[in-house]
DNA sequence: GTGCCTGCTCACGGG
DNA sequence: GAGCAGGCAC
């Protein structure tokens, strides 16, 4: 028996068809990885083909690291010579060795989104365009947009010629791209944008990899965008081994570029391709699958096809609605746990909650944290994105690439240097001037004559750099890093900073240094370089950096596309936030058939049990939003569901009454309150600061999410410390105005039914005597910020044992008063002597 | 040059 | 809610 028995009779027939383009529609869960991986080792062994002559692109890194492990286990040897990579990886390998051809150094930078940012400002005000008239990001996106569709400045300026803003568009990309360049810099689009024109104007360079690259490889291709499609395109031109896998229903990255037309259209482009249906369902159940081909149907112009299984009905998709989207966080922290403790098979990483934006990850984090439930949330505030890794890093583009004026301009005045805006602008006005970097022009501040006095402070700056360009062309980057961090005094000024969160950066810092040795580990071919770890950190994609380990999963619904669990939450399924409430607004046909998609994908994320949640009312920006159930929950059959939102939606009155003519809401909680795991406490507005994580206090759960989330948070609790005075501003603990959960209580809301409002009068009273000791420790609410903090002295003093969310218990040393806070030195059990502010510690009295 | 305050604007998804 | 630019005082 061979490994190709194991695989249903369409899948050997995509893996068998090896000469030749070839589309194989893969609906979801319906083995597509499998198809590829033994593909390629059908290739390798069985027709002798040089793994050096595969190439596969994937979506993310993370696949692309998983799809070389299966082929590993696959073929005996030599799976470590497939080239498999994703698009942005491939174009930067081939560009860092050709690039020279276009113009460009080898060691080029890739630019961030903030890099981006960066540098469109300078454009803009080079060329007088007020950013009010146009903003930054419009003309950025459109840039973006022209470059996927391979159009050039001057192509662009060709086509817009309508009217003065599209002039002013054309000049900005103009002047944008020049700068680039002169920086040394590209853009994501670029590299793909800069790959087709290296492979377009070089022939011997684009023969060299027609000849390398016999069979090509490309997954998730419903979602790549024409640059992409051409690079793929001009590859393949030689021997014509294309296979592309993907699934028009799960093309949900058009907002990027992504060109449907590639997918549906390839059997026009390649005529003679064989089309492979993968329409069997290996993850889900038939009820799950059920809804998903229900929903997706309500699009056209789609490849029709239906998912099918032979694994049962299952379990019915549970649906719950909530008032507020506290009690939908609360439902599913404590369903979790629920389940969990239910069956002990069951561990937390069988569990993801999926969302539509990432702002909902916050009251979902804060009842995990108080559940203790460990938790990792993908994305959000990215890691490299963290001021003190930008800043660190913008020191090592600065050593690796002289000429990047953006990287220069972020740590010229970091630490402080005296280096202000003034002396920064006429530094640049006389680098323009005499076609010099910023850092050629600081290299001579000295004989600048407008600079007078502060060339003084210039000077230590160009030593201090000068000497870690020397350092580092023998050094390893890890120790380039710490020489850094050793000569700028970056760390010892955190900590001598009053900084609330000195202590997070400082870690965070640590873990950069770690991050760097782990890449110096893990390059197996050749040295490790600066210019390779820049790259490498570019191109992380949020869902890479996530590590195993028992966590549930919280992300958005993009980064969940090629996941499975056997447990999935669709939290927020309502109109407004899922679908968008710009997507409603449109009227756009296809942006609402991308949104639904979207909801495709995620339904068909779940292997055993789907539950959809969703609230009547949610913050949203500020305020507080009442949103009927999402249409694609009532496009799912109700014999699909335990319980059926209701069938006419309902709005929010005109006489400010929520749910006035909401008429379905009883179903929804009859069947709520049947499921039994929640006690149909649904009800009550007051609750929902109240509990303590049934008393668990752990801090177990809280240590595991050292991740970014828990990271993220510290910043807004800061930006918060820097929130005109609402901190501290001696209002008592009443007042508590700017809570955002306090508001909304006091504009909330009857509950329906006096059947429906036995069960939260027991829960409330529950919660509200644990409020008083515990309800400060909710992590994000403004109210329970607003309404701890005030300068009252802390209950507790020297000698006390007290408890703290993170760092356990600990004894007091000692209590003094700061300028807006009282600062509690604390002696914790596990993990030492820590100083914190008493109002954000939150320590509470044992 | 720096730090603080205020008012304004913007708002999805991500390599 | 949150980030940012601009204004102001030191």
């Amino acid at each position: 028996m061979s490994i190709y028995d194991t695989l249903n009779a369409e899948q050997q027939k995509a893996v068998f068809r090896t000469e030749g383009p070839v589309l194989i529609l893969a609906g979801a869960g319906s083995g597509k990885t499998r198809v590829i991986t033994h593909r390629i080792a059908y290739l390798i062994d069985e027709l002798g083909v040089n793994p050096w002559n595969i190439l596969a692109i994937t979506f993310t890194n993370k696949a692309a690291g998983e799809m070389r492990e299966r082929v590993d286990k696959l073929v005996g040897f030599g799976a470590e010579s497939v080239w498999v990579s994703t698009f942005h990886s491939m174009c930067v390998r081939i560009l860092r060795r050709h690039i020279d051809l276009l113009g460009y150094q080898n060691s080029f930078a890739i630019y961030d989104t903030d890099d981006q940012k960066s540098l469109m400002k300078e454009v803009m005000k080079s060329l007088n365009i007020d950013p009010k008239m146009l903003k930054e990001r419009t003309i950025l996106s459109a840039i973006s947009n022209a470059k996927n569709e391979l159009s050039s400045p001057l192509h662009y300026r060709e086509e817009h010629q309508n009217d003065y803003t599209e002039k002013q568009i054309a000049d900005a990309y103009d002047e944008y791209q020049r700068r680039l360049y002169k920086n040394n810099a590209l853009d994501f689009d670029d590299l793909l944008m800069k790959t087709v024109e290296l492979l377009t104007s070089h022939d011997e360079v684009r023969e060299n990899y027609q000849n390398r690259f016999r069979y090509i490889m490309v997954d998730e291709y419903q979602d790549t965008n024409t640059a992409q499609f051409e690079i793929i395109r001009l590859l393949s031109g030689k021997y014509r081994n294309l296979c592309v896998v993907g699934d028009d229903d799960q093309s949900i990255y058009k907002f990027r570029g992504a060109n449907i037309n590639n997918i549906l259209d390839f059997e026009k482009v390649f005529p003679d391709a064989m089309t492979v249906r993968l329409e069997q369902n290996y993850r889900s159940t038939q009820n799950v699958l059920d809804a998903a081909n229900a929903v997706i149907k309500n699009n056209v112009n789609r490849k029709s096809k239906s998912l099918w299984t032979d694994h049962g009905a299952g379990e019915k998709i549970r649906f719950r609605q909530f008032d507020t989207a506290y009690e939908e966080a609360r439902f599913i922290a404590e369903d979790i746990e629920d389940q969990v403790s239910r069956n002990s098979r069951l561990n937390y990483s069988d569990f993801a909650v999926l969302y539509r934006t990432n702002a909902q990850a916050r009251v979902l984090e804060e009842r995990f944290v108080l559940a203790s439930i460990p938790y990792n949330i993908v994305g959000g505030t990215n890691f490299y994105a963290r001021r003190e890794i930008k800043d660190l890093l913008a020191y090592l583009k600065t050593i690796d690439n002289g000429v990047d004026d953006i990287a220069v301009e972020r740590i010229i005045n970091v630490p402080r240097r005296g280096i202000g805006q003034t002396t920064i602008a006429r530094l640049q006005e006389y680098a323009l001037q005499n076609g010099l970097s910023l850092f050629g022009a600081m290299e001579r501040a000295g004989t600048i004559q407008s600079m007078g006095r502060t060339s003084v402070k210039i000077k230590p700056f160009v030593d201090l750099i000068s000497s870690l360009k020397t350092y580092a062309q023998a050094a390893k980057p890890s120790d380039v890093l710490k020489r850094i961090i050793a000569d700028t005094g970056y760390v010892e000024e955190l900590k001598d900073s009053d900084e609330e969160d000195a202590e997070d950066r400082i870690s965070n810092i640590d873990e950069l240094i770690s991050k760097v040795t782990d890449y110096e580990e893990s390059v197996i071919e050749g040295v490790p370089t600066l210019s390779g770890f820049l790259e490498e950190v570019a191109l992380v994609a949020d869902i890479d950096q996530v590590e195993g380990g028992e966590k549930v999963l919280l992300m958005t619904l993009h980064s969940a596309k090629g996941l499975e669990f056997p447990y999935v939450y669709l939290a927020g399924l309502e109109d407004g936030v899922f679908p968008g409430e710009m997507t409603i607004q449109s009227g756009d046909e296809e942006e609402m058939a991308e949104e639904r998609r979207l909801a495709y994908v995620g339904i068909t994320r779940a292997k055993d049990v789907l539950t959809i949640t969703c609230a009547k009312s949610r913050m949203l920006r500020g305020e507080t939003r009442y949103n009927p159930v999402s249409r694609f929950v009532r496009e799912i059959p109700a014999e699909l569901m335990d319980s059926a939102p209701a069938k006419k939606s309902w709005h929010f009155d005109d006489d400010d009454t929520p749910f006035a003519d909401y008429d379905g809401g009883a179903d929804s909680y009859r069947g709520y309150g049947s499921s039994g795991s929640y006690g149909g406490s649904a009800k009550g507005a007051s609750s929902y600061y109240g509990d303590g994580g049934r008393g668990r206090k752990g801090n177990e759960g809280y240590e595991n999410t050292r991740g970014y989330g828990s990271v993220a948070y510290m910043d807004r609790q800061n930006n918060y410390d820097r929130s005109r005075g609402s901190y501290g501003g001696g209002s008592g603990p009443s007042a508590g105005s700017t809570g955002s959960g306090r508001r909304l209580k006091a504009t909330y809301v009857k509950p329906h039914t006096a059947e429906e409002k036995k069960p939260f009068i027991a829960r409330a009273n529950d919660s509200h005597a644990r409020t008083s000791s515990l309800g400060g420790s909710g992590r994000m609410g403004g109210l329970a910020k607003g309404a701890d903090i005030v300068g009252a002295a802390p209950d507790y003093g020297p000698g006390d044992r007290v408890m703290h969310v993170k760092f356990g218990e600990g004894t007091v040393k000692a209590v003094e008063q700061a300028p807006r806070d009282y600062k509690v030195t604390v002696d914790f059990d596990e993990f030492g002597t820590k100083v914190m502010y008493a109002g954000f510690a939150k320590l509470e009295k044992l």
